[in-house]
DNA sequence: CATGTTGTTTGCGCCGGCGCAAAGATATAA
DNA sequence: TTATATCTTTGCGCCGGCGCAAACAACATG
């Protein structure tokens, strides 16, 4: 494989390579596998033989995890630079979730030997692969809080701060959330109910804090839910 | 420090350790520091410098998280065997949760100096070490997908027979819980209340599928309980 | 353009679970 | 034993948030 040129920024910026010397970096690239993932595409589905770990370099992954009856909860937005799956590295583990690309997704994958290659080879690819999942434990835990004390209205202030911070654009208006999100995704993300969401949403576009129209949220004033999501 | 002989089982048992040999067990154990936490003790409050991850010996520990006015999460009940503040490898971070003494505990502690050496010197330590952090990253999604989609009964017959699994020990009357636990604290596990939590417990007592007092707790009819986790 | 599809809003009614308060039960100390 | 603290139970009232239903709005497709 070569080293995808037009993702060097990404795989740069990625703590998956957070002190791994660039020729060290040309192999781990190259023992993986590049993937494209269409729009709307799954990557792997919830329960799958988890066989292959993946670095995003390009789009957005939605991480869900499925409950009977159609109920849905949204574990985590992935972006660019993040990887995914490291459950992969343990033999016979199955996904406990399933990941979905919300546009068009790029992903280098690596199957489970070449993965315990390179940790026995790098030190430090382990220690990289160990801040993802420890990173990824401490925000599980913050909303699990969340989710067990607060109010629904606080949560969802919180969840579009959170989603802001990390996928979100400057625009003239405001902060544009970058990707597609529905009333019912933000539901689904803050274990609460479409309409809740969207009588709450409402409220606050008529106090001018958000601006917020059909799978698109802008946000004006992030102070405002700031301070919402704090004070009472 | 001597190998603590009497948790030679604990020890061998303990998923941090696995496919690791006896030569280097040895090694790795004696780098580490040996402690006692009294019951009810603190070994590390949430917020304080992370600078040293352990593994239990013995006793339990209870991690939680706290939110203003009094409000608290439990995040994690730890059992003799298990790592904790794994997040102490990485420089400059601190503890996400506090880390209470159920009983009389103990446990192995290593400065982050010493995990950095393990690292990479041992391969195998950091996967083990990768391990437990996927364990608790698909327990606390599963936990944070109950939270979010299940009413408060079924969330509380399912961390019943979660900790039930987990700690208890069988006796004439049925399956025990091995440590105390209040209706306070199962309020504190599944996002509810004292009261929810009690008028719950009474109920199933009386049908029958429990027995409970004062910090007490019996399964004496699990399959009722799963059954009713799961049905309707 | 017209037509179908998918997402959003909002009025209305209901109920699961919360939280106070007060009494009862169980443990610890004196 | 009595006293004191802590934990548990339960009646009662209330309300945050759910969920239906129906209308509306925005996009997709041909």
């Amino acid at each position: 494989m070569n080293i995808p040129e037009q993702y060097s920024d990404t795989i740069s910026r990625s703590e998956l390579f957070a002190d791994i010397p660039p020729d060290m970096l040309a192999d781990i690239l190259d023992r993986g596998r590049r993937q494209h993932i269409k729009a709307g595409e799954i990557l792997f589905h919830e329960g799958d033989h988890a066989d292959r770990c993946y670095l995003v370099l390009k789009g957005r992954l939605k991480l869900s995890k499925l409950h009977g009856q159609g109920k849905e909860a949204i574990i985590h937005y992935v972006e660019a630079g993040a990887v995914i799956a490291a459950v992969a590295v343990f033999k016979g583990k199955r996904f406990p979730v399933t990941a979905r690309a919300m546009g068009a997704a790029e992903a280098i994958g690596w199957d489970r030997d070449a993965i315990m290659e390179l940790i026995s080879e790098y030190a430090q690819f382990a220690i990289n692969l160990l801040r993802f999942a420890i990173d990824r434990i401490e925000e599980l835990q913050t909303r699990y809080l969340e989710l067990a004390v607060e109010q629904v209205e606080r949560r969802i202030a919180r969840a579009l701060l959170r989603i802001m911070r990390q996928s979100g654009r400057k625009t003239g208006e405001g902060i544009e959330i970058e990707f597609k999100i529905s009333r019912q995704d933000l539901a689904d993300y803050t274990g609460s109910t479409l309409y809740t969401v969207s009588r709450t949403l409402s409220n606050w576009g008529k106090r001018g804090w958000i601006k917020s129209g059909r799978q698109r949220i802008v946000i004006i004033n992030p102070h405002a839910l700031v301070s919402f999501s704090e004070t009472d």
